[in-house]
This record gives structure tokens, sequence and C-alpha cells, in this order.
DNA sequence: CGCCACATTGAAGGCAGTCAAAGGTGGTGG
DNA sequence: CCACCACCTTTGACTGCCTTCAATGTGGCG
């Protein structure tokens, strides 16, 4: 994956002058994390933020206990930690590399100064976490109104959307993260995932083969994950 | 509450000329809703954002079988719907006034524009929607690690550092909603609030008088919020 | 081939929601 | 001023979803 590319498609910068661009380039630094690497930790100082080049970061909490509630897995092309930069000093949360992971990093001073004298940026940032506000919306009514099977199948639903493509059965798609890093981005457990998928299996309205899902009855998926009883 | 009173202690004006905020006064319109009116529903076009002059406003969601999330409580002096104009262009969630309630409305279009040639009010947009980020992260880490009594007794905690005064009792300070509303905040429903108030009753933790609440183990309650068990 | 992390399944227990009923409170109109 | 009514709050009994604990299955990789 090519910087320059991945600025390019990346909605903070869109709009930008190539000259603009290499401007950004030049105050950012390049960081490259093994899998599994901590990036930052909630409550460190923000120094600055971040944009996936390759691989992916999941942003993440930790309760006392240690369960782990996954708040966004951040692909390439997409920033993290933006927020942290204009509110408080601290990262309000985990990061970790799920895969070997490329990020450019800005370093909070320069990149608040570049925003001060960009206009068509500070507007993209506004963009950019009122985007996020709207996902955080989701994530706090799915969390507080709805059952696991509904998580689940709005997330099946969701993914199928974006990734997923018809065969003779129905529609065909891979999660694209491991069972138990799905439990956590969906408020749950992996045993209790497992439960789930395994009812959804039962009723034939999907089928499971390892990350690999087929619906079989999309309208019921839709049923049950707006939250009408089973 | 005086109008331009309201705006100047608005952290989305702060910083602003004398001239800029009679601009920004101009392009708005006040609308006065009775206790308990909607303001707005989830999916309902969003053609402009809010400003609260008195009185106060709740942000929620509603569940299929009718349960209430609050996402926040709105006070004089708060913005509520700016995201909605970034992103999308619906509300995400419904808003409706808890008691009589004065707002200026800013239509969509005047309001952008006003932000585009103004980049004080952008990089204050910034904070603003950082600030929001920011209490959304706190509330799903909340709703998914927490349970309801750590959550009640963050709410406390939070009441007390920012209206409670000491007595010989300990500290003293009273509840600004009512316990049904209380509880849709905390995620929960009014008779698990209840019963969780009791608890901490019972073990001498808090004294409860109808609305006024005494805390008399401030550590006790601490640990309780921080998750650790009973 | 064997290890290790991930995944699945079963049994048991707990926290919180539901249903139902009684008590309390504030506001309004007679 | 008081009585009534609507709404909020509390309490009890019960249910159910989800977590916990424990054990077994499985697939990829050194």
């Amino acid at each position: 994956m090519d910087i320059e590319a991945a600025l390019k498609r990346c909605p903070l910068f869109s709009g930008l002058e190539d000259r603009e661009i290499t401007e950004i380039e030049a105050i950012s630094a390049s960081k490259r994390y093994p899998k599994g690497t901590s990036i930052f930790s909630e409550d460190q100082e923000a120094k600055g933020f971040f944009v996936v080049i390759s691989g992916r970061v999941k942003i993440y909490k930790l309760s006392p206990e240690g369960k782990e509630q996954i708040l966004h897995i951040i692909s390439p092309g997409q920033t993290f930690a933006e927020a942290a930069l204009f509110d408080g000093s601290t990262y309000p949360a985990f990061a970790e590399s799920l895969a070997e992971t490329r990020v450019l990093y800005f370093p909070k001073e320069s990149f608040v100064n570049l925003i001060r004298k960009n206009p068509q940026m500070s507007l993209n940032m506004i963009a950019s976490l009122s985007h996020w506000l709207r996902e955080f919306v989701s994530l706090v009514e799915e969390l507080s109104l709805k059952d696991v099977s509904a998580r689940l199948s709005q997330y099946l639903m969701d993914l199928s959307a974006q990734s997923g493509r018809s065969s003779e059965r129905g529609i065909e798609f891979k999660l694209d993260i491991s069972k138990s890093q799905l439990a956590s981005q969906l408020g749950t457990i992996s045993e209790t995932l497992s439960r789930a998928l395994r009812k959804l299996r039962d009723r034939r309205i999907i089928e499971v083969e390892g990350k690999k899902i087929t619906i079989l009855q999309k309208d019921a998926l839709e049923e049950i994950s707006l939250g009408i009883p089973l």
C-alpha cells in the first residue's frame, strides 16, 4: 500500500491539492507495528493521531475483570485518535494492531496548526467526527436495547451488504476477524456468540463454515436484527 | 434566561466577536416547547440544529418494545444535533423537552455557510464534537463493561462533584431528574434502579430522601463505580 | 507430528428485566 | 383548602438471557 494513495482516499484529506498532501505527508512519521502490538493505552497522553496505511487496528476498552469491548476496527485509509487531540489530553481507550500494520503518525502540534490554517481540513474533520458520533449512537443503541442475536444479525447484514456476493444458496461472505474478536465487538463473549450463531444455523437462516457465512434467509435475519422477538 | 447570554456561554460560539454573535443570532429562530413535547424524531430529515436557552431536552433512543435509552440531557447553553448536519441527512435519535424549554434553531444551510466562513467556529465545532465523542466512549464502556450499581455510583460521584455541598453527614445534593429518567440514562429501568439505590442505602454508603442524596462513604462509592465487586 | 490459540458445547448461577400490586407525591380543580 | 387523580416509586415473585466454569474439539503452523 502506497502512502500517498492511502492519504488520498482518506476522507480527512479529500478535496485537498497535491501540494497540500505533500505538505501533510511532510509533518508525519511512518511507523510499523507487528501483529498484536500496543499502539497506545487508555489515559496515556495524546501526543498525536494516526492514519492506517496497511493492516488493521482495534480500538477497545477493558473492564477491571479483563472483558474487552471493541469500539471500532480501523482499516487502511481510516484515521483514529483525532478526537483525542481536541478534547482532553489523553487517549480515551486502547489501540492495538490486529495484524502487521503501518501507520502515519501526526504529532499534535503540527497537525493542529495545519488544521488552523486549512478551512477545508476543518470541514473534513467535522464530517469525520460527525460520522464517528453517529456510529457510537448506533453502538449505544445496540448494547442497551438489543440482545446478542439482534446485534449479531445486524453485523451480518452490514457485512454482507459491504462484501457479500450472491451464490445459488444465498449471500456469501467471510468474517474479517476472529469470532472472539467479533464477540468483543458485539459486546459479548465467544461462548455466547457461538451459541447465537448456532441458533441462526439451526433455524436455517444462515450457514457457517469457519469464517465463511452464507445468508439463506435475508428477510428473517433482518427481522431479528430489528429486535423482533423470535 | 437571555438569548445573548446563553449564546455567549455556549462553547460553540466562544472566542467570537460581539459583531459575529449578532450575525449568528440573526440567522436563528427562537422556538418554545412545553414540557414533554417532541422536538424531532429519529430518522426525520435534519434541517437544523439547536441551542438550549432555558429548560432541558433529552436525546434518546427507543427499542421496538418501548424501552428508552437516554443518550444525553441537554442543559441551557449547550447545543444538540450539530453532528446530524454534517453526516447523513437525518437525526439519529429522538429529542423531547423535559420541561418548558426555549431554544434557538439554526437552519442547516445558513449555519453551514457560517461555519465555512468562520475558522474559529470550525475549531469550536471540532472541539465540541470531540467532547461528545469522549462522552459516548464512556457511555459504551459503562453499558458494556459495568453493572447497574457501578453505573449508578459513577453517576452519583459525577453529580456530587458538580453540584454537591458537604454537610456534617457527608456530601449532599439533589437529583436533577426523576428516577425513572435516571434509570433510562443508566441503561436500565426504574425497578432495577430502585433496588440498586436500596442496596447502597442498606450498606450505609448513601442516604436517599426523595431526590435528596447524601453520600456517606465516598471511598466505597468510588470503589463500586470502578467495578470492584461488592 | 504435536502444540496452541481459537472454537464449541454443557451445566450452573447471577444480574437484570417483566409482571403485578401497593405506597407515595405533586398538581389541579372543585 | 382539600380531595382526587395521574404519575412516579418501591417491593415482591418469577423468568430468562447472558456469563462463568469446565471440558472437549479443531485447525493452522512451526
